[in-house]
DNA sequence: CACACTACTGCGCGTCGCGCGGTAGTGTCC
DNA sequence: GGACACTACCGCGCGACGCGCAGTAGTGTG
């Protein structure tokens, strides 16, 4: 039931996918991606892959007061944030591809 | 260049759909895998993975001595790990159309 | 005023793939 | 016959990263 190990390595690139899409803040990105369907990311590890991202400078950040609520950390993607996107994704595409050739599932094809 | 972390939590996977097809031995493995795209992957990993699921007692072993080098250490799946497999190539494929999805190529529609 | 929800942070843990080095058997080439 | 290359395996320590948990703080509700 180790559904956990499998983000290894892909949070970076979900969690850029999402933002990519509109900027974020912590709390809604993991509620984001929840909906998209990963269910089970821990909150602890999308706000820490915000930072190491934020730190490696694929993304900006500004703080937005909230009047119902804590401040909230927005975070938007740059154009290094963008290639950084479009690498992993390429990776991603391939390696999906390359699991599904050797499982037999035709879906790589 | 970090394909690396995207094996994280596949490489039973991959490891147990290649000893399913056929039994196999370290070496042999690791050949295996690099040919079918999964050119990255480090021996040390394929061994300690081996004896990781051998441990788990998804995996039967036998040594096979050899007259052209050393000897062989060959594994060969069982039920439980054919249950496993069975299990993670579920999971993997649901992930990876989720991730798909989600990325918005189209390959997991 | 206790509780729930929103929102973020820090800490320590466990998993796991990797690089490196070591051992050992066989065959090849000069 | 000695250096080298290939086959085959093992052990060690490292680093990356996702996770659980606890803590802090703001707002609204019964």
């Amino acid at each position: 039931m180790d559904t956990t190990q499998l983000l290894k390595g892909v949070l970076d690139l979900a969690v850029l996918a999402v933002v990519a899409d509109e900027d974020g803040y912590g709390y809604d990105v993991v509620r984001r991606l929840r909906a998209a369907g990963i269910e089970e990311v821990g909150d602890a590890s999308v706000y820490g892959t915000l930072r190491r991202l934020y730190a490696s400078g694929a993304l900006t950040s500004y703080v937005v007061p909230s009047d119902e609520g804590p401040h909230r950390k927005y975070y938007g993607i740059n154009a290094q944030g963008r290639a950084v996107l479009d690498a992993q994704r390429k990776d991603w595409d391939e390696f999906a591809r390359t699991m599904s050739r050797l499982l037999g599932t035709e879906a790589g094809r």
